[in-house]
DNA sequence: AGCATGGCAGGATAATACCCCATAGTCGAA
DNA sequence: TTCGACTATGGGGTATTATCCTGCCATGCT
């Protein structure tokens, strides 16, 4: 056993108390330690220069810069940097996007501790990670020939676009061919096939997503006590 | 001394690991031990019945039943609960919403541990406690406390509320009505209803709703369609 | 030619929306 | 205390939609 030697983990997480409690996991495992934390992701970009980690645990959501474009942005800088994805989402378009960027693992906060320790191990070990969940979706549905994970079959044709917006809009399939003008099932078509490539199946659930990626506007908040 | 005598603390927030981190940075201050861990509101309102924790620890995003809901829920069935409520959110309109709900303390999950330790040891003497920030805003604000004749009518019932909440989740009734207990035509009752109250009548235009509302969260980055 | 896109259709099953109805409990006002 | 009102619960019935298959055809780009 290498008893001194462990293995050097950046820790970015912009809520202090739940980073704290990560630290708290990492360094309780004797195999690593917790080298230096960030609470933003330009903060993360910086201290990866630094410091130079053998593992970054990059969470996704932080304010000034998020951990996708800091991960971009540190791998471009650091091309062997090793960067595990925490994130609070199971969305695969962000397990996707992650991807792209070029992390090296992906794990959802909804898994335990020791997931998060053993994709640290993993991809310190040069291998790559992704939850037993996340695992099982990728191994599914795309094919791809061409070996590597295509993006751009998820990627919505603009009139799949169209027809996401009128649906977050809260129109029936009736009155976007009516918008549209075409037909009730043509729109059927787009849906369903939009609603496969974003592997959502719920009118809610679509609508969030396109909130949450500007298809549509949201503000209203509303209502006092 | 009362070495033996600890603090018993629910902790309800639903990211495994973070409440894993959580649950390690409590225990470590020899205070206080926790005692049990919900995933979900709903959990965290059996588990309190049944565990009658000192304090809970409770996050307001949480899906199923989020953390307002479930401390008024808990709060209803046990007045006496000591809750903090453990936000990723500073606004004003949750702190407000937390207060009106009864909670006994309000955190954000930017401040560190020792926030939180002496959140929990404040709130179990019987004080509250808010944030260092949160008491100088509070502290700015003219309290108007009777001043609120809000329209009453529209105003959802807490029933409606969770159910809202799930549809937003995008949940259907069956599912619902599974996760409630409660028949189909319940569900489809309370849908009516809350629909008739809002004016609001579509299930896209509901959840845009329940985001704005905060009702729900809704990821955030990940850009271009 | 091959492939992606957009367009269209039929049909089966499931789910919702929207009416009607009723009962039971709580809570506050007359 | 009785009388509502509000809430939560359940049910019937029906029309409308949505979901999920299948297949086909025209265009436009490579």
């Amino acid at each position: 056993m290498s008893a001194a030697i462990k293995i050097n983990v950046l820790l970015a997480e912009d809520h202090t108390v739940v980073r704290q409690g990560l630290c708290a996991l990492i360094d309780a495992d004797g195999r690593f330690q917790v080298v230096g934390q960030a609470q933003t992701g330009r903060e993360a970009v910086a201290l990866a220069r630094t410091l130079r980690p053998d593992v970054i645990v990059m969470d996704i959501a932080m304010p000034e810069l998020n951990g996708l474009e800091a991960t971009r942005q540190i791998l471009g800088a650091l091309p062997t940097a090793r960067i595990v994805v925490l994130s609070a989402h199971r969305d695969e378009l962000y397990v996707e996007r992650a991807n792209e960027a070029g992390v090296a693992g992906f794990l959802e906060k909804q898994m335990s501790a020791e997931f998060l320790t053993q994709a640290i191990a993993e991809v310190a070990a040069g291998r790559t990670y992704y939850s037993p969940t996340l695992r099982k979706r990728l191994a599914d549905k795309p094919r791809n020939r061409h070996g590597l994970v295509r993006a751009d079959r998820n990627r919505l044709t603009s009139r799949e676009t169209e027809v996401l917006q009128l649906v977050a809009e809260g129109a029936g399939n009736k009155q976007i061919a009516a918008a549209l003008k075409i037909s009730i099932k043509t729109v059927e078509k787009h849906r369903q096939q939009l609603m496969d490539k974003l592997n959502i199946h719920e009118t809610a659930s679509l609508t969030r997503y396109a909130v949450a990626a500007g298809i549509i506007e949201n503000g209203v908040p509303l209502l006092e006590p």
